[in-house]
DNA sequence: AATGAGTGCAACCACATCGTTGCACATCCC
DNA sequence: GGGATGTGCAACGATGTGGTTGCACTCATT
């Protein structure tokens, strides 16, 4: 079963650890700029192997970024919108949630600055 | 030189990479929680010895999410406000990054759907 | 049917990461 | 001063990760 982000706490960590290299990251760029490509096509593009881009998009596939379907003898990848979108939402909840933290935090940090005032 | 978010790409990925530990999520949690702690401390309330904490407050500190300041015998580790203001303004950038660039995989399939009926 | 392009699987290597332990050094408090 | 507490450094081990290569297999094309 493949990561769905918004889900449980541990898609949040593959969805991070997908987004943390930056080869995948510029799968990421290339498969928007080109709506779908194979990993032959994608290695050509990149300066690593096949096998390589194979691995990380399977990497992206397992956090529900991205997806392969099969035509023909080839695997065409793609983005993935659901599990873009879920993300996007999930990382302004987050941001969100952090602006409250961060507001508290700084509420303290005010109140210990009149206390030693 | 820390880490600055919202700067070149190279700390994108330090964030991210910072962000992808569940460990280091817990760490920044608890930090948010009581605004300042120890390593000694903190590692008492996470399943992982202090020199593990140690080494996460560093990569938390090197991607600009924390600081630490001596006082006395003990360093006190806190949140960095700055450095995660402005992950959350990337984050939300980047949320709106892709909304474009979906929308434009979304043009294309429609497009390709009216083609092929 | 035979060749070529594309994919899948497995072994392997180098290196980073997460975690540990042990010990030396600094600092507070009696 | 001397003991308790806290930090810093270093070595080490296990595991994960990013990358490679080699080879077998599948499918299209001629």
């Amino acid at each position: 079963m493949r990561a769905e982000p918004g889900g449980g706490v541990e898609e949040v960590g593959s969805v991070l650890g997908a987004l943390a290299d930056p080869t995948r990251r510029r799968l990421l760029d290339l498969l928007a700029a080109q709506d779908a490509a194979t990993a032959t096509t994608l290695a050509g593009l990149l300066p690593v192997s096949r096998q390589a881009i194979v691995k990380h998009l399977g990497v992206l596939d397992a956090a529900g970024l991205v997806v392969g379907s099969r035509v023909g003898r080839e695997v065409r990848y793609s983005l993935r919108p659901a599990g873009l979108d879920a993300t996007t939402r999930w990382m302004s909840s987050l941001a969100a949630d952090w602006d409250r933290r961060l507001a508290a935090v700084k509420r303290v940090a005010e109140a210990a600055e009149r206390d030693s005032t």
